[in-house]
RNA sequence: GGCCCCUUCGUCUAGAGGCCUAGGACGCGGCCCUUUCACGGCUGAAACACGGGUUCGAUUCCCGUAGGGGUCACCA
């Protein structure tokens, strides 16, 4: 993962020296997911990687990735490589070496001065305490704030050569402007509400919203998807598109569509409190499959008539940002953990064997375990419950009986077993069908039920109350296993 | 608080004016299958937030109300 890292840095350096603006005009469509890495992959993330690559996907596009490390208080090295660690899980590596946006910052700048020589930004100098003691003020007074910088209209010939100053782009103040969201419709917002908001800081860095411009620009990002907590960005992001097109052309306004958050089963923000685990937690500790989770993404907040099970190429075929829903969705273990089930059920049995294998404590035989999968894969709706249910397949003897599998072990029980026992060590053949047609008779012979002869059997050869078939549980473990466990538990038997 | 957005069963959703007696899925209840647990099959309860319009007719269009969410940094 490292390496990959590195890989990208020399990629992301040797794009940013060329400076090749890959002109978003027309043709293709181009989407980027846009993660800052200041933590895992979180679930909701993960989504909009999703959507960004299926749409591209669906369109015949590109899908980009880009990291926003501008931020490098925030951003470290374990946090790229989570967030590589999951996309790859999921299927979602960009079409491209990843993009960071540190490495761009001389870009950013270079357009921030081009908007201030051609007069669309500003070097404003009121300080950090200017600045709040005016915000206080207007919080005192109850009215909203605005920046209104004096600096906005000053003469350049009175400007101060020896402070600091940061760059800010100058805002239309009348009129609006109208979004026409690909998710939400139309959404107008008056001008006045923008203010003149930071290009270049004091020490001269991009801020976050002059870097996402001038870097979907360059990487040609014709459509931005991505969580509706921009939507206000968008408005911000617009103006200093708009300005660039003005000054240079080239700059159209990319497509948007804002996807709503993911929330909670309580209907708030999903925070850690929910849950808001990183896509790792669902693999490593949860033991969900990429494909579970792929499905379950996908139907949250986005639906195709009654269907539920959706595959990776049906999405490709389906997928329709229109219809993502406008409302924010809960999330519902309950259900990813059905979705679950079912991808177990049709999973490779030697790849569940290998995905359970490091779950089991103990030593494990892979070629057993994948013949027992078809029984034991049923049962289950995560990797840890195939696991728990797959124990007793390597258990050592004398067996650990769970107290309701001791009940089943009744002094009758017990006498029955040793019968049972001395009537299978004869069947000189054991198979299913042998030993069910053994079974069968015998339990005809007594004039009981099968329940009870299974019963008792179950809990001398899995210690448990519930297991797969007793036919199967039989023959996945053999003739001498079985015969043994069964010695154990039964009366007036020589235990080996 | 200002601004922006959202609102169909508990949850995820279908629905784009008459197809709606509002469909599917998860979850929940019942029945069947069955040696247990599952799987599978059948089945039941369960929703158009509220109030006004527009219309011959509104879940679907418009406006209010209520509720919810997002956002207001030299963070991203």
């Amino acid at each position: 993962m490292l390496t990959i890292v590195a890989d990208n840095r020399k990629v992301v350096s040797m794009a940013s020296a060329s400076v090749t603006p890959a002109a978003a005009g027309g043709r293709g469509v181009v989407t980027r997911f846009a993660p800052s890495p200041t933590g895992f992959l979180h679930i909701g993330g993960a989504r909009t990687a999703l959507f960004n690559w299926l749409f591209a996907r669906h369109h015949g596009g590109k899908y980009l990735l880009r990291i926003e490390d501008t931020d490098r208080a925030r951003s470290t090295e374990p946090a790229i490589a989570a967030i590589f660690d999951g996309l790859e899980w999921l299927g979602l590596m960009g079409d491209e070496p990843a993009t960071f946006q540190f490495a761009r910052s001389d870009r950013h700048a270079e357009v921030a001065h081009r908007l201030l020589a051609s007069g669309h930004a500003y070097r404003c100098y009121l300080t950090q305490e200017e600045l709040a003691a005016r915000r206080e003020a207007a919080q005192a007074e109850r009215r909203p704030f605005r920046i209104h910088s004096e600096w906005r209209d000053a003469d350049p010939a009175t400007l101060p050569q020896d402070r600091p100053f940061v760059v800010r782009i100058k805002a239309p103040r009348d009129g609006e402007t109208t979004i026409d969201d690909r998710v939400q419709g139309a959404i107008t917002v008056s001008n006045a509400e923008l203010d003149d908001f930071i290009l270049l800081r004091s020490d001269g860095t991009p801020t976050y919203m002059l870097a996402v411009v001038v870097d979907d620009h360059d990487m040609g990002v014709t459509h931005v998807i991505r969580g509706d907590d921009h939507i206000n960005n968008a408005f911000r992001q617009l103006l200093i598109i708009r300005a660039m097109d003005a000054v240079e052309g080239g700059w159209p306004d990319p497509v948007y569509g804002h996807v709503p958050l993911i929330h909670g089963a309580d209907g708030a923000k999903l925070s850690k409190r929910h849950g808001a685990l990183g896509v790792d937690a669902y693999r490593d500790e949860m033991g969900i499959l990429p494909e579970a989770l792929f499905n379950y993404l996908l139907r949250l907040g986005w639906g195709h008539g009654d269907d539920e099970i959706i595959g990776r190429d049906q999405a490709v075929e389906w997928f329709d940002i229109a219809h993502v829903g406008k409302g924010a969705a809960r999330f519902d273990m309950a259900k990813l953990l059905n979705l679950n089930g079912h991808y177990l059920r049709e999973a490779d049995d030697a790849r569940l064997a290998a995905l359970v294998a490091p779950r089991m404590a103990g030593e494990t035989d892979p070629d057993l375990l994948t013949r027992a999968m078809p029984v034991l894969k049923v049962r289950a709706r995560d990797l840890n419950e195939l696991a728990a249910g797959a124990a007793f397949l390597f258990a050592k003897r004398p067996l650990a009986i769970d107290p309701k599998a001791e009940a089943l072990l009744s002094e009758e029980a017990r006498a029955l077993l040793a019968r049972i026992h001395d009537r299978i060590a004869g069947s000189h053949e054991w198979t299913l069908e042998a030993l069910e047609t053994v079974l069968k008779g015998m339990a005809e012979e007594l004039g009981l039920g099968l329940g009870k002869l299974a019963q008792p059997l179950r809990a001398a050869l899995t210690g448990q109350t519930t297991s797969p078939g007793i036919f199967d549980v039989l023959v996945l473990l053999g003739r001498d296993e079985s015969l043994a466990r069964i010695a154990a538990q039964a009366t007036g038997k020589v235990q080996v």
